[in-house]
DNA sequence: TATTGTTATACTCTATAACTATA
DNA sequence: TATAGTTATAGAGTATAACAATA
């Protein structure tokens, strides 16, 4: 293909350059997001929020790739900065629905640009019409993403993709499960 | 399937699909990374000991987006595991060099291989030729941030970007620091 | 019994600061 | 004095587990 520099950040691949544009993202949307509690989460979770069909709180952190637990808190500060409200739905009074005040939906409003003056930021190295494009690629990507694994544990996929037990699978039994992955969930 | 989805995936942008993607990507690497000490960490250590002119702690730590602290407790693990070896510099005995040895350099082949794989997975969501400019545009991206921030702080990039004081920037004395940022780093 | 959400706890990762050695 | 690296400590973020309420 177009072999991306063979030199020293050829190797590197796709992760070095993910974890590098993430990585400014978030320093830049931190730092521009300081009137929204846990700055791009609750960012995010606004943005979730002001729907027509609010979502639960389970939802949300599916969405959004944290734990239940670490949503409530979230939801806590949100809430107490009046930004969002919960209110348990009707259907089932077990579920929680988080939505948008109208301050969040101002709040988030003035956010949303400055997000996007961020990303323009961050995409900086590419030239206009590679920034869309980049932008819709990412955005289908990580939509299989969602999509093919909800609470798929990474093991298995893995499995999947070397065919088995190539070396350093999970065969062995697993000796390496510091907590990052979340694997045996139902065991 | 091109207008990606307008309904709640739209207004999520870019920092939702990069952190899904390289969320991917972290979980399918470190598992399939277990022969190698901190997974894709120390893998992106290895992949940039093994050239030529070998890299400085320092240089690897920035490089990395880590801290040099942390880099030392890495460089530990992946010495003791004989895949790295530290080297005094002659020229500035301050200075150490991190050179992949004979037996790192067969782990990262085949870890090489495992994480080609994984990538693949990751962009199973797009067509071929885009996943190939997806992976040209992003390096060129990271390297611009690389290049253009190596310590920058995050603060200052934003205050160019919103021109002043917006309202939500730093001017205010930065009431929020918790850590995240390296702000202030020379004050 | 299973599920949603909450609470409390523990753990991992990362950053900060003080220290040694070289320059 | 300034820099590279180490060490020890503290902090933030995250996950785990036990619990209450509802289905």
């Amino acid at each position: 293909m177009t072999t991306p520099t063979p030199d020293s950040v050829a190797d590197t691949t796709l992760g070095w350059s993910l974890a590098v544009l993430l990585r400014r993202w978030h320093e830049l949307t931190e730092s521009s997001l300081t009137d929204i509690p846990h700055g791009s989460r609750g960012y995010h979770v606004l943005t979730a929020a002001v729907h027509a069909d609010p979502p639960t709180q389970a939802a949300l952190a599916e969405r959004l790739l944290i734990d239940r637990s670490v949503m409530t808190y979230l939801l806590d500060d949100l809430e107490s900065a009046g930004l969002v409200r919960r209110r348990v739905d009707p259907g089932d009074r077990r579920v929680r629905r988080v939505c948008a005040t109208e301050r969040g939906r101002e709040v988030l409003a003035g956010a949303r640009d400055r997000v996007d003056l961020v990303e323009e930021q961050v995409l900086a190295g590419m030239d206009g019409p590679s920034r869309a494009l980049f932008r819709a690629s990412a955005l289908r990507a990580a939509i299989a993403i969602q999509r093919s694994s909800p609470a798929t544990d990474p093991c298995a996929a893995v499995r999947e993709v070397t065919g088995g037990g190539t070396g350093a699978g999970t065969a062995s039994g697993g000796p390496r499960a510091p907590g990052g992955g979340r694997a045996r969930r139902g065991a």
